[in-house]
DNA sequence: ATGTATAGTAAGTGTTTACTTACTTCTGTC
DNA sequence: GACAGAAGTAAGTAAACACTTACTATACAT
């Protein structure tokens, strides 16, 4: 984990005197951890003072409260992952298909890697909190709109039906993608231990794109 | 609300003397709002007391500490909640698409009515709590193993293709209705604001059982 | 009516909380 | 090399925290 070393660099330095920005920053990659575990009420101004090997007050110095310190760990963090979002999620080929497999293909191994983005989501979205909402729904759109754009084309070159919503759609297709790396790897652990990131891709194409009748009689209910 | 006209009552009663069977369901059933609205560090034993018009002390006859009382909420809801679900959630039907849909109806719906069970789960998860995993996971497995079943079913006498897991396919199903749940009635609420419940059943349906292709090609990659 | 078990509480306990004050150290700059 | 401004801290503060103690009120059985 690159920010996790980033981070023992940061506290290894810590000892030296840092930067007013340097330290904010460094307050604020170790409150990401702290906040993500255990939510924004679980967590100690003291205990992330300790896990910054630095003083409490320090905290204070460069965040007006705790409060204060919540909201600029959304604002960075959103900032940050919506940023790798958009350099990792874009593939420029041309199959719909193969464009929409990969996009969620790259969210699992993006959640695999680091969870704190979705705990934090949950934890501020459960809470209400103020610019959660608006900071996160900014990321998930971003997602969102690359499936939903890949529909839109391979209705009008006539590869998809087009009675369908290309929002519902994306909505169907993603949506079950975030479901599946909520419980398998955030919530549900051992129920899922013996499911396969592989298979379920397998399977998302599969019934996706063709549907899991054997003959396909067209229409609802 | 009949949950709500329940806490009323019990809260309009509080004045007279109760059981010591009663009083001890009347916190679970206050303390269970509040720990679904603000977690378990979000909420604090004086506040759960004044909600129930009881003082603190009280709370400390009937559970052994805050941990206590959060386990016997997890308990309880879990026990309602599955029970809920066995007895709402039957239907006889032999038409397996309807029977899926059905269920996934029912479950929008009932998670319409009553947002508590879904907070509780997500706050209790994230945390890591001991037996809410055990429990939850059992109230999942009771929905899931209804899709299951009727994937299995008509897998069986050749409506659906066998080149599926019906617990993969359970899982994309079933998985999407509960993110739509989540994310609709939850999180992102603004964000879904003008996305219509019936319209989402109705792509599920057609989506997931004809898939999106105008020509089944049949197979992936 | 009275005894007993239990429901219920007022007023605490020590501890932890977010946050402050008054002070010390460092560092870049002229 | 001294000085100004910023980084950093030791030692607090009042309020809030989970939980307790020592007591009273009530219901029910006899």
């Amino acid at each position: 984990m690159s920010i996790g070393l980033y981070i023992l660099w940061r506290t290894l330095m810590a000892s030296k005197r840092m930067s007013g920005e340097e330290r904010r920053e460094q307050i604020i990659l170790i409150a990401v951890e702290l906040f993500a575990a255990k939510g924004f009420a679980g967590v100690t101004t003291r205990e992330i003072a300790a896990a910054a090997g630095i003083n409490e007050a320090t905290i204070y110095k460069h965040f007006a409260s705790k409060e204060d310190l919540f909201d600029a760990v959304i604002v960075y963090y959103a900032d940050i992952v919506g940023a790798k979002i958009d350099e990792t999620f874009t593939s420029e080929g041309d199959d719909y298909r193969k464009k929409m497999l990969t996009t969620a293909r790259y969210f699992i191994e993006f959640i695999s890697k680091d969870q704190n983005i979705m705990r934090i989501m949950l934890y501020s979205g459960l809470q209400g909190h103020p610019f959660a909402e608006k900071y996160f729904r900014a990321i998930g759109q971003r997602v969102f709109s690359i499936i939903q754009d890949a529909i839109s084309q391979a209705q009008a070159s006539g590869a998809i039906r087009d009675d369908i919503d290309p929002r519902y759609c994306s909505l169907l297709f993603f949506g079950v993608v975030v479901y599946y790396n909520l419980a398998k790897k955030l919530i549900l652990k051992k129920a899922f231990e013996d499911i396969d990131d592989g298979k379920f891709l397998d399977h998302l194409d599969k019934v996706f794109f063709s549907g899991i009748q054997l003959h396909s009689d067209g229409d609802k209910q």
